[in-house]
DNA sequence: CATATTTCAGTTTTACTGATATTT
DNA sequence: CAAATATCAGTAAAACTGAAATAT
C-alpha cells in the first residue's frame, strides 16, 4: 500500500493554505474516511451499508415497491435489484408480486429482518461514536445541524 | 436520468429517523453534492480538481518532485502522472530531470500556472459561497473546525 | 400508444494495487 | 543488493445510463 505522510504546512504562515480552506476537499477526505469505517464494520458481519438503507427504510415507512424503496433509499433501481437479491437470500426481506398491480413487487421485511436492522443499529452506533470521538455531544448536534442545512440547500437547488 | 424524489418522513416522529442519523450518510450525500458542483466548475474551464491541488501545493511549497507532490496532494504517484501531463500541455507547469537525483523529476510552476490558480482560486470561492450559502460566516468557521478535527483524528487513528 | 416497473447489461469515474525500468 | 522514483497497466467498487420485457 502507498503512503500518504502527514501534510506539512510550514512555510511560516506566509502562503494561502488553499488546499485546507476548500470545504469540498475536507469533506471529500473526512467523507472518504467515515465510508472506509462504515464498510469495514458492514463487511465483518457480512453486509453493506445498502442492506442497512433498504432495512432502514422498510422499517420507517413500511412495505413498499421497488421503485418506492430507491426513491427513499437513493438506491438506483437497478442497483437495488442485487441487493434485493442478497437480503431475500438471507430471508431478511420477502419479495412478491403486487396483486394490485403486477408490475410491482412488494418487499417486506421479516422478522428476521427486522433483528439484522437492529444489529446494524448497534454496529452503526459503534461507527458514530469512533467517528465523532473528538467531538462532545453538543458538537455532534452542531455538526449534524449545520450538514443538514447545507444538504438541504444543495438538494433544494 | 432516473430521478429521487425528495425522502418523506412523515410517520409522526415515531419511528427512529435512521438514515438521517448516520453521519457518514450525510456526509456522504452532502459531499457528493459539493463534488459534483466543484467538477462542473473545474470543467467549464477545462480542468478538474487535480489541477487545482498540484498548482496549490507548488505555490504553497515551490517546486518539488512528483513523490513530494504526492504526499502533498494525495494523488497517487501512478495518477499524477496524468495529471502532470495535462498541466504540462497547457504551460502550466514544468517538468525537468533533478540534475542532483536523475530519478526524480523537478516540477516548477510557470507563470502561466500562477494565473492559472488565480482562476481556480475565483471559481473555488464561487464554489465555496455557493455550498455554504446558508451558513453565516461564524458557522462556516465552525464547520471547518468541527470537521478539521474530525478529519485530524481519523487520519492519526 | 404512452407510461411505470423490474431487470439486465453496460459505461464512467475514482480510488487503489502491482509490476517494471532506472537510479541511488 | 535494498530502497526510491516515475511510469504503465490493470483491478475494484460506486455511481450512473440505456434498453428490454412486462404490465397498466
Amino acid at each position: 500500500m502507498e503512503s500518504h505522510p502527514e501534510l506539512r504546512f510550514d512555510n511560516g504562515g506566509q502562503t494561502p493554505e488553499r488546499l485546507k480552506r476548500q470545504i469540498s476537499r475536507l469533506m471529500g477526505m473526512t467523507g472518504a474516511q467515515m465510508r472506509r469505517i462504515a464498510n469495514e464494520a458492514f463487511e465483518a458481519v457480512g453486509a453493506r451499508k445498502d442492506h442497512f438503507v433498504v432495512l432502514a427504510a422498510l422499517a420507517e415507512f413500511g412495505p413498499a415497491s421497488q421503485a418506492q424503496l430507491s426513491d427513499r433509499t437513493r438506491v438506483y433501481r437497478s442497483d437495488l435489484v442485487a441487493v434485493l437479491n442478497e437480503l431475500a437470500d438471507g430471508r431478511w426481506i420477502e419479495r412478491a408480486p403486487d396483486p394490485d398491480d403486477k408490475r410491482r413487487n412488494v418487499i417486506t421485511m421479516t422478522d428476521s429482518g427486522a433483528r439484522r436492522l437492529d444489529e446494524f443499529d448497534r454496529i452503526l452506533a459503534g461507527v458514530n461514536d469512533r467517528i465523532m470521538a473528538p467531538l462532545s455531544p453538543d458538537e455532534r448536534e452542531q455538526l449534524f445541524a449545520l450538514l443538514g442545512r447545507i444538504n438541504a440547500h444543495l438538494a433544494a437547488g
